[in-house]
DNA sequence: AATTATATTTTGACTAATCAAAATACTAGA
DNA sequence: TCTAGTATTTTGATTAGTCAAAATATAATT
């Protein structure tokens, strides 16, 4: 059995390897994302090699084994679910649901969980547009990409907001920067570092380009 | 900020002096109801008094403080609205519900417990019939009432005895009719004068009626 | 290649929670 | 009152998870 603090390691692990599609997570970007000292890290990933979780390959970083793995999927199907459920059925707040589900996601059993999945009726996507793993740990990869990467003229549909920030969640709130939503590119200035964004309706929107790589993006017809 | 063991302890001994309108809970029934040793329970109660949860009086027992006393009623409220939404909501089997709340209670906040009190319709009692903590911690107490009164199948549990007489009180301290019992009525015959009781063990008990209204009882699950 | 900077690991220490088993205090019966 | 039995506390040890700071390895720069 994981405790909790093992099932974050794993989680984290997983959506790093997701995101950015390596092999092996160095010691400094565990620490960074679980917020702990390097060291700390370092004997964790000892210890979580130890019960079978992870492979550590000292001075280089850790990758989940298949048990792993099939953990950390379980943990990120709860907590996708479970951000559903806080938004659709409790009504909370965007920017608010992230860190009760990060509470949440360690006390709720199997049973409980396909109970709520079968109420929500069974969603493939949480509130932020990231895929929902399915109960047997298929994680549906979109090939989504950053604002920042799309030409002059695009026209895109926003798939997921990438930062978990409270602030910049509540932003693109309200600039209607939420999955789903359409937009053209009307304008981008690799010197001013300004991205261009128009609404089917004409509303005009100014981003940076710190903010446009937070903001995934799949191409569509304007 | 108090830990989950530390919530756990005062729920329960909140439950045990609520249950059994007791000042002070002994340390081997505190070890009993948590699973643990009494070497275990000691020295929980020594840290839980340095952080101000309950007042501990050596070799007779703890009792909470206020501060301690408003933790647990949160938690006792936090347990059984989980409950009624496991119940209601999610469609649980009742005999699951307990063990999935103890792990929830811990891990929902304030805020997501208001929004689903909301979603639940504020209710006041628990799938068990038990009274729900409002949110300022005040707990209804339920009035009991005589064995005499509660219908075929009932589950009850028992809480005093109102006849002094000292043969009666022998007979029913034998018979396991004492505070905190749980009995099912598993049969009650008007004409006959007559209920029948069974124990959770399956042990059969008759009283007629003029015994059976010396004795008070709160519904509860059987 | 030598030096500097950065990343990682080690070491030693700490807290919370637990157990087993020995020691102690209390209680009830003879 | 003395003793036997029960409840409670102590003691010593263990595990998980953490930090600070020193030590070490690797990478980058001159």
């Amino acid at each position: 059995m994981a405790t909790s603090t093992v099932e974050n390691y794993l989680k984290e692990i997983l959506v790093i390897t997701l995101e950015e599609d390596v092999a092996k997570v160095p010691m400094g970007q565990v620490a960074k994302v679980l917020g702990v000292t390097p060291g700390t890290a370092t004997s964790m990933a000892k210890s979580m090699e130890r019960d079978g979780w992870i492979r550590y390959f000292p001075r280089v970083g850790v990758s989940l084994t298949k048990k792993g793995r099939k953990l950390a999927l379980s943990m990120l199907r709860r907590h996708r679910l479970l951000e559903t459920f806080l938004v659709e059925t409790l009504g909370l707040d965007w920017s608010e649901i992230h860190v009760e589900a990060e509470e949440l996601e360690h006390a709720i059993s199997e049973k409980v969980l396909e109970k709520l999945d079968e109420f929500l009726g069974r969603p493939r996507f949480d509130p932020h547009g990231d895929p929902i793993p399915s109960k047997g740990g298929v994680i549906q990869q979109l090939a989504s990409k950053p604002l920042s990467e799309f030409k002059k003229g695009a026209g895109v549909r926003i798939e997921s907001i990438v930062d978990q920030d409270k602030e910049f969640l509540h932003f693109a709130r309200k600039s209607a920067l939420v999955p789903g939503q359409i937009f053209k590119i009307t304008g981008k200035e690799d010197c001013a570092d300004a991205i261009t964004l128009k609404t089917p309706k004409g509303k005009i929107l100014n981003l940076g380009y710190r903010s446009a790589e937070k903001i995934l993006a799949l191409p569509c017809e304007a």
